[in-house]
DNA sequence: TGCTGCACCAAAACCGGTTTAGTGGTGTTT
DNA sequence: AAACACCACTAAACCGGTTTTGGTGCAGCA
């Protein structure tokens, strides 16, 4: 057995051609007899032969691969649920079509310019995907700038080149308030994500216009950082105010569930003490007890359609991509929501597993 | 401004040398004095100039991409908080080597051994990472066969030449039987995985040993698939037997926690009524109410050892890699194992539903 | 018969690096 | 002064493909 593959010499020879028909006659373009051609695929096969990845990639100077560049620990990945789906959706896509995914995560602001930057020099990555939009984020202009097709996770609050896969969750939110209103809720706080994000902070605009659109006062807000510790950390904050809130809006559903534990292990009960939205439809959402309301958003989809635009900008470079908009995220009420009880705002100590239950008004 | 980046032609005619200069001064190889080396770096940082991957990849074949493939739905990603860890374990050591992940997703087994064989024919990936091991694996034959490099997470059954990345759980697991035993259980079930997965039957095996050897008999146990609705369906099974297992140990965190909303919600009292242990340690279980009693394993230091081995395999070729072997999982005693309740067994009115629940003898 | 046009394919250039072989010049040795 | 080793560097080959160029043989046509 022969050291290394067979490439496309052996091929060619084992055929009788040149290097260039075989080329031909494997991308399946005209120049070569069809004769010829099943010749060439035959010995093809007999070698096992695959043309080399890399060989092809050098030659139209691309690599193959997609980047994904996260300002964000590593450990995240594991309590977002966000972007395990994100990038299965990705992989669902780019994998058929024979690209990859490449991973970097960043430290500061400054590592993640520069790793851009980094990425588009060295030509490791023929696009890549903006995730976590900031404020005034400087990024699709950079991108522009490097000349690196780029999508973006909705759309930025500033100028932007890029093409933008959108998932409206304005209405959802308002849906998750006005139902919580509609049950009779007057005090509803929001526990958001970190406040640079732009999607933390639209949902936070979102719950606020929502509650003075019905000539309600703001609730209670607490910026949090998506984690369990802190979703638990901001809900115990929420229910040591003096006038604690009725219902709290979480910025996900890790800690949603987080706040619900608190909840209980101060014997408050769900939804009748305290009632309860998330945000993201994690799986184990719908299996909590009670089930938490959420707001349910499609990371999978988003992934699909953001890896289908990109490879549609690669074969079509010349073309601007239009944005995409999915199905607008969908407000899903279950057993963590419901009429705030008699007792709700009093407040009351229990030692867990002794707690009194009081008769909640249907 | 000039199309395309800078390539080692446009540094060597800037500095005025040859392109075998310039890869040595980048290089940081003999071949070049001091003096035109820094000449050389100085005109490649005026024109910006990074070596390009694709370039570099060609000449040492190299594709600089390790392989991760899994014979699972996409979706999983999701759920399965393994992976997520796993693979941001790897990326925070690939990464900063300049290589990168591939992950594929694959149906069936005869698509899975083709895509071992495509990846390695196209040298797309410079080795691979083996996980979900089966009982009878034919892989790690196959593997060797293709001369691809490769790492199994946990040693395989069978013969295997691979090095292995260990992680022992055994022991954990007769902690955590042992801890219910001790408490005063007798009838210790078990929720597992598929048990296609050996380490998915390592545990049940590990499971009915620690019971057998404290006399007692194998308690119930029902084959699940990891997912929430799984663990959920598994336990109303469990919970529906009329000998009624008083703990139940469950083969990850997400049945666990799916379990316990079950029990909540036919109105047992955990852990008086019935005792859950997990299997993870999700970031979500020391959170949960009560706190979910767990193993911890370490997918995230799994990730990194793997990666790291796989380097080393490259930078040594010839080298036979050793086994490692991580500290091993540990169980987590938390809130949600206990004593059996005076009322274990005895059945009691749920909430939901009108189910009678008969006694079991303890 | 001679010329054109086409189909088919070989040869070579190219992508952007790495690596090897070879060259000219300096310094050391005898 | 001749022989030799060594250093710094260039030129060229190479990795494995794709793409361009160019040449051959044959059919069609005047």
């Amino acid at each position: 057995m022969r050291t290394g593959r067979p490439t496309i010499k052996d091929v060619a020879d084992a055929a009788g051609v040149s290097k260039g028909a075989v080329s031909f006659a494997f991308n399946g373009r005209p120049g070569v007899s069809a004769a010829t051609r099943v010749r060439i695929l035959a010995s093809a096969g007999e070698l096992g032969y695959r043309p080399s990845a890399t060989g092809r990639a050098l030659s139209n100077s691309r690599s193959q691969a997609f980047g994904l560049v996260l300002a964000r620990k590593p450990e995240m990945l594991r309590s977002d649920p966000f972007f395990p789906s994100f990038i299965a959706g990705v992989e669902s896509v780019i994998g058929p079509a024979g690209q990859s995914l490449m991973l970097r995560f960043v430290g500061s602001a400054a590592i993640e310019k520069a790793t851009y930057i980094e990425l588009s020099r060295t030509n490791s990555v023929d696009g890549v995907f903006v995730t976590d939009l900031r404020m005034r984020d400087r990024r699709p202009g950079l991108l522009t700038s490097l000349g690196l097709p780029a999508i973006t996770l909705n759309r930025p609050r500033g100028r932007s080149d890029l093409p933008a896969i959108c998932q409206e969750a304005g209405r959802a939110i308002r849906d998750a308030v006005s139902h919580l209103i509609d049950l009779g809720h007057r005090r509803i706080a929001h526990v958001g994500g970190p406040g640079s994000y732009l999607h933390s902070a639209d949902r936070r605009q979102q719950w606020s216009a929502t509650l003075r659109a019905a000539g309600l006062p703001d609730g209670p807000f607490v910026e949090s950082d998506f984690s369990a510790a802190g979703g638990a950390e901001a809900t115990r904050a929420m229910l040591d105010l003096t006038e604690r809130p009725s219902a709290i809006l979480f910025g996900n559903d890790l800690m949603a569930v987080a706040g619900m534990s608190v909840a209980h292990s101060r014997g408050l009960r769900i939804p009748a003490d305290l009632s309860v939205v998330g945000f993201d439809d994690a799986e184990l959402s719908g299996h909590m007890h009670p089930p938490l309301s959420t707001i349910r958003t499609d990371a999978f989809g988003c992934g699909r359609a953001a890896a289908t635009v990109l490879l549609a900008e690669l074969s079509e470079p010349r073309v601007q991509q239009a944005d995409v908009h999915l199905p607008p995220a969908e407000f899903i009420a279950r057993g963590s929501t419901g009429p705030p009880g008699v007792a709700a705002g009093k407040g009351r100590r229990s030692v867990s597993g002794i707690r009194q239950i009081a008769p909640s008004t249907p």
